[in-house]
DNA sequence: AACTATTGCAACCGCCTCTGA
DNA sequence: ATCAGAGGCGGTTGCAATAGT
């Protein structure tokens, strides 16, 4: 006995499983009054009896005002794959890339659909001598958490080393001292903090501060303008230019949504027929949703 | 129609990391 | 430097919906 982890919290007597529409309605209610500066203190705070952790995650997953509904389009998935080959089982990290994805779903989406296809292209690629082969012969992603002068550093080396074809006389290294690549940027060099780029003739080292004074390098440019970036990852050359909207992180998208979070929970409301604001619609309502809530379908 | 197998996804669990005292 | 509390993350589970027999 007592041996293990002691629990997050006291789960006797709280609620598990399924959430119920009028929890999500206090839930949010609450967290639009008085946001969500402590989880652990929130739930009774709000008067919910479930524990803090399961308040953040059904906030997270599910009741923020900025989450995409859905299923995942095209570019989306070829995104999440993409980052996937690149960092691995990071969820979130990938879900920072997607605006309006959760780490949960992208994860689902993940070992549901995308694995499966993913395994699906290495077989037939590996089975075929297809002729469509990319100019990419070897790309090696490693990382390194031991980078950093502290083990409790939460910095992480990222090297990837990009081995092109004969034909293409050139090599390249990006380097990047933290692994904190924070949206899907048009140019996805502005992640890296050292890009080294090799040719028979020549090897020029960059900083990302380099940019934009080297774009008439011929060989940064090859490497910048994404001519061979998409071709590591992705043999299918099937790339839309992606739209300013990718190059913002989920915080952006966030608090430019904040605006809209009201209207959206009054939909929701109907929804889920608890059409609190069309009935009462009143501003006091609104200033006191959770109390206005309850007194009427009490 | 009834049963079984499979799929998809919300939610949980427990470990890890961060932060402040 | 150490410790404890809180949040974050990734793996896993459970269950409802759907497909197949």
């Amino acid at each position: 006995m007592g041996r293990g982890r002691a629990p997050c919290c006291e789960k006797v007597g709280l609620n598990k499983g399924s959430w119920t529409p009028a929890e999500d309605m206090r839930l949010m209610a609450y967290i639009q009054k008085y946001g969500h500066g402590n989880w652990r203190a929130l739930p009774k705070q709000a008067g919910l009896l479930r524990c803090g952790k399961s308040c953040r995650l059904r906030w997270i997953n599910y009741l923020r005002p900025d989450i995409k509904r859905g299923n995942f389009s095209r570019e989306e998935e070829d995104t999440i794959i993409k980052l996937h080959s690149l960092l691995g089982n990071k969820w979130s990290k990938i879900a920072s890339c997607l605006p309006g994805r959760t780490d949960n779903e992208i994860k689902n989406v993940w070992n549901t659909h995308l694995k499966k296809r993913v395994s699906h292209k290495e077989e037939k690629s590996s089975s075929s001598s297809s002729s469509e082969q990319s100019n990419v012969k070897n790309c090696n992603v490693k990382l390194d958490n031991q980078f950093g002068e502290s083990k409790n550093s939460s910095q992480e080396k990222i090297e990837i080393e990009i081995e092109f074809e004969p034909s293409v006389d050139m090599s390249c290294m990006l380097i990047s001292d933290n692994d904190d690549i924070d949206g899907v940027h048009s140019n996805f060099a502005e992640d890296f903090d050292k890009v080294v780029v090799s040719s028979s003739s020549s090897t020029n080292s960059y900083s990302s501060s380099d940019y934009n004074t080297n774009q008439e390098d011929p060989l940064w440019r090859s490497i910048m303008d994404e001519e061979y970036y998409p071709l590591m990852l992705d043999d299918d050359n099937d790339h839309e230019k992606n739209n300013n909207n990718s190059t913002k992180t989920l915080g952006e998208e966030y608090s430019k949504n904040e605006d809209k979070s009201k209207e959206w929970l009054a939909n929701l409301e109907r929804e889920l027929d608890l059409d609190l604001w069309e009935n009462e619609g009143s501003l006091q309502c609104f200033n006191d949703p959770v109390s206005c809530y309850f007194q009427r379908t009490l």
